[in-house]
DNA sequence: TTAGCTTACGAAAATGATTTCGTAATTGAC
DNA sequence: GTCAATTACGAAATCATTTTCGTAAGCTAA
């Protein structure tokens, strides 16, 4: 039951391969009789055009690519929902990759994208990559691409973020405004773009309320698939180097909980001894207790927009027209919950 | 900027095709000085074989369709994770498709699937999918084709699945150890397997304790993306309904976890006055509290093994072999957590 | 010298669909 | 009856690669 051909079509009808294939594209240079001979005949065969063929022909895939870092990831599967569901409707299909977080196989997948003919790539990068080379070769070679959440600012191409920065400065004015004296920090990984700024924020609210900046309560985290783990560690070494440390804002959701589950396994409470500020607002951190306030970060939205934009430059691309790219910032909002609302 | 051909190779190089074609896959027919300039050019030109044309020729893509109900799924996002990984080390691409629990999408993307030429496919069944007519289709057109977690029984094809029954069954046991007397279950939708098999599961164990099934203390969830709150009204509902419960057995995680925070707003104590056991063993069900006894469902090494599955049929496939069938059944475990240990 | 062999290459078919171009047959107008 | 227009179809090129089958040229052995 091999799927049939348009020369089986057209043999069986004896007619020429170029009629049967202009009669179910409804040419008008085909007789009605002709054409509903072929339709019927295409009906009762199954027939369906092999997209191998086609897509030689047209030079283009509908296809698209995506590497993420981790698919197990609250985040990063919202937004894969999201641009799975957006390419759906623009019938386009959705290559996944994941990268582990390696610069290594990021850099082997987009090479295999590339040799896969996908007419677009999206990609958010992994913590390890800090040279630019693997991507500057895909613009190179006009490929549209569009990065999100962590991007790599010196690439020419289109980008879907949140303003990072904005968010944990606004995460960090929180813990101060609910009295937060001695605020730590949970960052990310050194090279993310995303945990540089989310620093960042952290340290201007610090400063724009002449508070110190101490360097010794900023703790990292690779935000691996260790997070949970990192938290606890970094909580209990936290407790050990400072004692009034009274509030924290922490890279990651995952990570935050992990603290969480320190604090209340070594007794201290949430929020009156340390009030917690996580990221990302993953759906368990509405469910733990105490619930997690946290910084809501729209990954389905986020995924949505990046296929929209990375749509209209293959549209672009396909017409010869000049591809805008685009910058597109995504609003966050800050999610109070109990682990920094104060009973009093 | 654009890529490469081969025809491009030759007419630099005053050769034909066939001969770059054949010096780039080192054909012993080919001088060796032919061989080096050829090689040398390709590597300049950054030349990459076109797969569509490649494929056109092999008729083969060296990527499979996976179709899943929800992608923003702990369990699935650990199969997937699964399936991508094994599927890279054999040279496959994945193209992943949401049905969204709908059996008119889950319809349409098989279609889409075979459209693309995919060597073969991974599905796990919506909870809409009442009849099985498309997947037949797929059968009968030869294409590889492996069920896995929600398959249905009656299609001819390999299955990768857990004993729902029997994990069910070592869960209700689980709660009659404790002492429950009184057992009530939060079942899936109707018409999966697999909750079919967990209810039926649920069933026997009461019987083979010689207690009483009473239907009244079964309860319906879709578990779609409304899981947390189905969890939490049909708990509600249940303590309308039956005030001396003393132990649930639950569908799923999520569900559970709904039913914990209805409980924890009732004041109800979980375990002691309701033990509480779900199923899948999703990651929150550790970190919340209380930590949620349930089944640990092995999705990364389901995914892992049903693209193993799939692999060995396309390869036999390849070689005009008869394709072996396999239903796979994979261990599960009971893990206790705070939500059956009782303080007595 | 010629039959037989190796070496090194190219022509061409094949994969399946699309599209341009050409052509035969029919129709209509004058 | 002739020219022009219309209708309905097919041949062939195209996309990029792979592979089979030739076929020259050069060499050796009888």
């Amino acid at each position: 039951m091999k799927p049939a051909t348009l020369k089986e079509i057209a043999q069986k009808l004896n007619i020429s391969v170029s009629t049967a294939s202009k009669a179910l594209k409804d040419y008008p240079d085909v007789s009605k009789k002709t054409k509903a001979l072929v339709h019927e005949l295409a009906k009762t065969l199954n027939y369906k055009p092999n997209s191998l063929a086609v897509n030689l022909r047209n030079k283009e895939t509908k296809t698209i690519g995506l590497i993420v870092p981790e698919v197990v990831h609250h985040f990063f599967s919202s937004v894969i929902k999201g641009i799975i569901s957006q390419a759906e409707k623009k019938g386009y299909l959705v290559i996944i990759l994941q990268s582990n977080e390696s610069y290594k196989l990021e850099k082997k997948q987009l090479n295999l994208l590339m040799q896969q003919r996908v007419d677009g790539i999206l990609i958010s990068l992994a913590n390890g990559t800090a040279d630019f080379m693997h991507l500057n070769e895909i613009v190179a070679q006009d490929k549209p691409l569009v990065m999100f959440d962590k991007i790599a600012k010196l690439v020419r191409c289109s980008k879907v973020i949140i303003d990072d920065r904005k968010a944990a400065y606004d995460a960090t004015q929180h813990l101060i405004d609910i009295g937060c004296k001695k605020i730590a920090h949970f960052r990310g990984a050194l090279l993310p773009q995303n945990s540089i700024d989310r620093f960042l924020g952290y340290k201007k609210a610090l400063l724009d309320n002449q508070m110190d900046y101490d360097p010794s309560l900023v703790y990292i985290c690779e935000c691996g698939d260790k997070s949970f783990e990192e938290g606890k560690t970094n909580a209990l070494q936290l407790l050990e180097d400072h004692t009034d440390v009274d509030g924290i804002f922490i890279n990651t959701d995952l990570v935050a909980i992990g603290a969480l589950t320190a604090f209340q396994e070594k007794g201290i409470q949430v929020p009156n001894d340390i009030a917690v500020v996580g990221f990302s607002n993953w759906f368990m951190s509405s469910v733990i207790s105490p619930s997690l306030t946290t910084i809501n970060q729209p990954g389905f939205l986020m995924g949505k927009t990046a296929f929209k934009q990375l749509y209209k430059e293959i549209k672009s691309k396909k017409k010869n027209k000049p591809i805008a790219l685009k910058e597109i910032i995504l609003q966050t909002d800050l999610i109070q919950r109990a682990s920094t609302t104060l009973s009093s």
